[in-house]
DNA sequence: CGGCAATTGTAGCAATGGCTACGGATGAAA
DNA sequence: TTTCATCCGTAGCCATTGCTACAATTGCCG
């Protein structure tokens, strides 16, 4: 049985794979300054285990998209843009989260899953796992 | 400090990605040869929507992992190890599927997400959803 | 103020996956 | 057999994301 015959739209380009690493990105960069009041790219270094020089070349790219704003050697800031995307973003995050704990997942396996999953699902399955998650808690 | 700390897996990696597209590709050959007999760089060209030089690149380094023979201006062939893969791949893509459709997905954009997903999800999460589509399909 | 640790930037390399342009191979039809 | 459309390979470009090595900046502390 399998799919039926997608002609066209059958993998994630580049340019979406790059979307996805700048939603992560400024996600992460809120978070962290929701925590810490500051995000470096130390920080994003460490959150993302990879060395600050790949962190400080995606920074570059998402000034140049408008998401975030930086001085040399100063902390990292999100735009007006940057928080809106970092928002939704994390909106559809906890959606996805909170549905595969909804579906008896643990919570270790559902945060490492979400992380992979959440760029991947349109609008129509995310209104499904909110339905889903509503009903189950709602047992 | 720059030394990545690997502590928590926070993203996929580049060689991640690069094992998706084995998998997505195998995948693929398989279905094309199952439909045609053959499989040729242009029908993979066609299926994910690129050019016959990035097939023929990638189809390269399945070779050279071992998923896949060829000889010049021939069509492509599985090895065993590619059919397994092939085979695992589609195994956890139905699975994804028929969730997404028990859900109350529409076909069509199960299809599509499933494309996305299919590739990050853990063991433990593949049987929550299986276990989900046996309950629902028993109702 | 001077020094030192931490942080950030820069240079340069590799792998992957996009592309166009062009040339060689194959196979069927004239 | 020759021609021609289709298919495939090669050369060479770019972007993204990884890395190490080294240079520069910052800021704290003596």
């Amino acid at each position: 049985m399998s799919t039926p015959n997608v002609s066209v739209p059958h993998r994630r380009t580049r340019s979406d794979h790059a979307s996805e690493t700048a939603e992560d990105y400024v996600e992460a960069i809120a978070e962290i300054i929701d925590e810490r009041s500051t995000c470096r790219v130390v920080d994003l270094a460490t959150r993302f285990a990879v060395s600050h020089v790949t962190v400080s070349r995606i920074v570059a790219r998402l000034v140049s998209l408008g998401l975030v704003e930086t001085e040399p050697y100063q902390p990292v800031r999100l735009t007006e843009a940057g928080r809106k995307l970092a928002k939704r973003s994390k909106h559809r995050h906890d959606i996805v989260y909170k549905f595969l704990l909804a579906l008896g997942v643990s919570p270790k396996t559902a945060a490492i899953d979400t992380e992979g999953i959440e760029h991947h699902v349109s609008p129509e399955t995310l209104k499904r796992f909110e339905e889903f998650t509503a009903q189950a808690l709602a047992k």
